[in-house]
DNA sequence: ATTATCTATAGATCTATAGATAATGC
DNA sequence: ATTATCTATAGATCTATAGATAATGC
């Protein structure tokens, strides 16, 4: 029997690791500059600037390396944005916080913002990540009255939804309704809270509030 | 001088134009069922039915066969939309009725709308098609007064991003937000002229008048 | 000694075309 | 006679692996 097998990691661990998220991290450059999968591996492993059967040493596929790639993606941010929000009491904020820094995300990150624009469809419908956390807080807001609304996958649809297209539309400033700002975003959170059952005001209120700093995953 | 050479049409130009139907709808059914463009032109003839070397002679690549069914589709299914609402003069029905119908499609025509839902960022941002009607009955509605927004391109990510996220949702019942029926459609239409600017009375009343049929692009 | 990475490549797959065949026009 | 379709295939590209090399552990 040896002891404390899984907490070992040695030099070579480390430089496994390095090799997987320089892979990780090319797929992920990749889907955000050219928008496909449809790239051979070794186009992958120039990326990543490792050689081409690294890649065989830590994915069995194509499909496989884009997936976790996406996933990993969609994790961290999810994280950080439950980070940000964590001790906040009021369950209208932290909806209005996770749009906000969403939407701006096309502004400052639009590398993570294009990839999560390209996993949209895909997210919205998964049984971990951002959607279910967005699913979540529409929940709490209804258990402590804060929101009224008829269904809470409607609601979900209408925060998800004009997120995503908000972000898309903001990645492509040249496109018939190009052009939105930051403040356009604001002008977002406060008109969908409306629809989550706060008044005008109230909801105008809590989109301008101060927005807490979006941690790097660590 | 040849005359009216642009309008003469044998069986010769009509075989032709099958064959190329047979592939646009052979790439629309590939979209909807795989979800992918990474196949091979031969699968792409196989499920038309044509022989592997026809496809050169309509297409110059397989990304421009599938940006062309792609279009196609949404052009057949926009000019459909429009035609199921001519003569309407409220613009808060013909917003309505867009919504309604296209969150409909996940269910009557689930392949359709695979596709819609597949194409959705990049509609989005297109010059022509589903997003420039929506935002040109937006504009109208807020010139006749109808409606009352902050900016027209922030109404439009709610319109069309709630409507893209609903569909995507309803095709997938399992999903941990699942299970979005036609009067779940009804409900988000209601909820999404609410933040256009019409009181919650309103909008109820429009987001369940009878709906227009929607007619199969000739 | 062990393990990951890298290089070279066999074999599979795919694209795009040439040339044969079939359908239609006149 | 003309034109589209079809079949067969050359050549390019890609995947996945075998075996060599390099890094680290002990």
């Amino acid at each position: 029997m040896v002891i404390r097998e899984v907490a070992r990691v040695d030099r070579t661990d480390r430089r496994k690791s390095r090799t997987r998220a320089a892979l990780i991290g090319a797929a992920q450059r990749i889907l955000a500059t050219r928008g496909t999968t449809e790239v051979a591996v070794q186009d992958i492993t120039d990326e990543a600037d490792v050689g081409l059967g690294s890649f065989y040493n830590h994915f069995a596929s194509k499909p496989q390396l884009f997936e976790l790639a996406v996933l990993e993606l969609l994790a961290d941010f999810g994280g950080a944005l439950d980070r940000a929000c964590a001790g906040m009491d009021d369950p209208a904020e932290v909806v209005s916080v996770g749009m906000r820094l969403t939407c701006r995300l096309a502004g400052s990150q639009p590398q993570v913002a294009r990839v999560l624009v390209l996993a949209g469809p895909q997210f919205l419908i998964a049984e971990r990540g951002l959607a279910p956390q967005a699913l979540r807080d529409i929940v709490t807001g209804m258990g402590a009255g804060r929101f009224r609304v008829p269904s809470a996958p409607v609601a979900l649809a209408v925060v998800a939804g004009s997120v995503l297209a908000f972000a898309q539309i903001r990645l492509s400033p040249d496109s018939p309704a190009g052009g939105l700002t930051d403040a356009d975003a604001d002008e977002l959170a406060a008109t969908v809270l409306t629809t989550l059952g706060l008044s005008a005001a109230d909801a105008d209120e809590v989109a301008h509030r101060p927005l807490p700093v979006l941690q790097a995953p660590g």
